[in-house]
DNA sequence: CACATTTCTTATCATACATCAACGCATTAT
DNA sequence: ATAATGCGTTGATGTATGATAAGAAATGTG
């Protein structure tokens, strides 16, 4: 149990070994149901996830009743509404498990404990937090850059998996277009490759 | 002088006042001429800018030689490419001074120092990450979801000051449209608002 | 297995926004 | 003053993407 995360927390937090036990003491495991939620518009979120196995999605649902998706967290990533964590409001978003998947449930608390605990951990989060900036700087970057062709490019290249496992409409929402135009895109460029 | 900046720790951060003065002397404080570079692409971004007076954007220029503007920071605002500050790449962006300016600047390291000096410092850090990341998984929110009008009506209402300040063409570059489209909104803004 | 549901594709038409070009009005430089 | 430059506006036209609808393919379910 809780194997991913231990193993995680010594390789790419660089957490002591003696700091490990004490650490994975603090967190929950908890399984989903493929299509479970694992937060709801509306709710505060109470957790952050680290996905062990599965897959997972956040996204909103506009007025208009549209999905629109932020981003997915497959095995050893993390994910959750940062916004309503941090500062304590309801959410917007939800998030959901795309596979049946198995995640760690951490809370503010157990981040501050963690921090005072192990200095390495400490920086590990602070390097996710300039990393989670830097990814949605980039994103910001191509969505106001870049047409729908150069953004799904950079989709496939960043997250090659991804690609495979999460339906097409999903993605479209992702690259914020419609399905249609991802499928025209597509068809585009399978057609331009055989040339 | 350094007085904004003095303030700001004081009473955004709640630096305790017996660590102002040992933080405020680990800071530089620098004059910029309008129209002046803050950081030039390619560079190594080195610092974080703390604006005391004026106004900066943090911009990008791409293939086609196109400009498109990431933020503004007008007073009391912080502005750097942190994936170039924090992880030591050449920046792909441009700090311009919008402005004449008078900025702080501060480095990693004394990020790092304060935040081991000060726990109300460390805390704010964390806060103007958190917040940075809101802003940002806001905006992509709009980009993907929002038609160029709506993005354009909540610009003006989150930043009404920058409004009048800035050149209407950089919110254009901002809002991911162009120049000519921005005018038309706000000709359809006005004709309708006078009905 | 058969049936229902979801996902993906394709086609047609509609629209938001981009492009290109011209002009007026400031501001700045000569 | 005059010229030059930058910014905002407007009009004509083009293009990428959206909307709608239908069918094909894939997937799930009793």
């Amino acid at each position: 149990m809780k194997q991913p995360f231990f193993n995680y927390l010594k390789d790419k937090a660089m957490v002591k070994a003696e700091h490990l036990p004490v650490l994975i003491a603090l967190v929950q495991e908890k399984e989903f149901k493929k299509g479970a939620l694992l937060l709801s518009e509306g709710q505060v979120c109470q957790h952050a996830f680290f996905i062990e196995k599965g897959l997972t999605r956040l996204y909103s649902i506009d007025e208009e009743n549209r999905e629109h998706v932020v981003q997915f967290a497959p095995e050893n990533g993390f994910i959750s509404d940062r916004e309503s964590l941090y500062f304590g409001k309801p959410s917007v978003f939800f998030i959901e498990a795309l596979e049946d998947t198995s995640a760690i449930l951490f809370n503010q608390d157990f981040i501050k404990t963690a921090s005072e605990i192990s200095p390495e951990f400490r920086n590990y989060n602070e390097y996710l937090l300039q990393n989670h900036i830097r990814q949605l700087q980039n994103r910001i970057h191509l969505l106001i850059g870049a047409d729908a062709k150069k953004r799904y490019l950079n989709f496939i290249q960043l997250y090659p998996s991804l690609t495979l496992r999460v339906p097409q409409w999903m993605i479209a929402s992702y690259l914020g277009i419609t399905p249609e135009s991802l499928s025209r895109i597509r068809k585009e460029l399978v057609t331009r490759k055989s040339k």
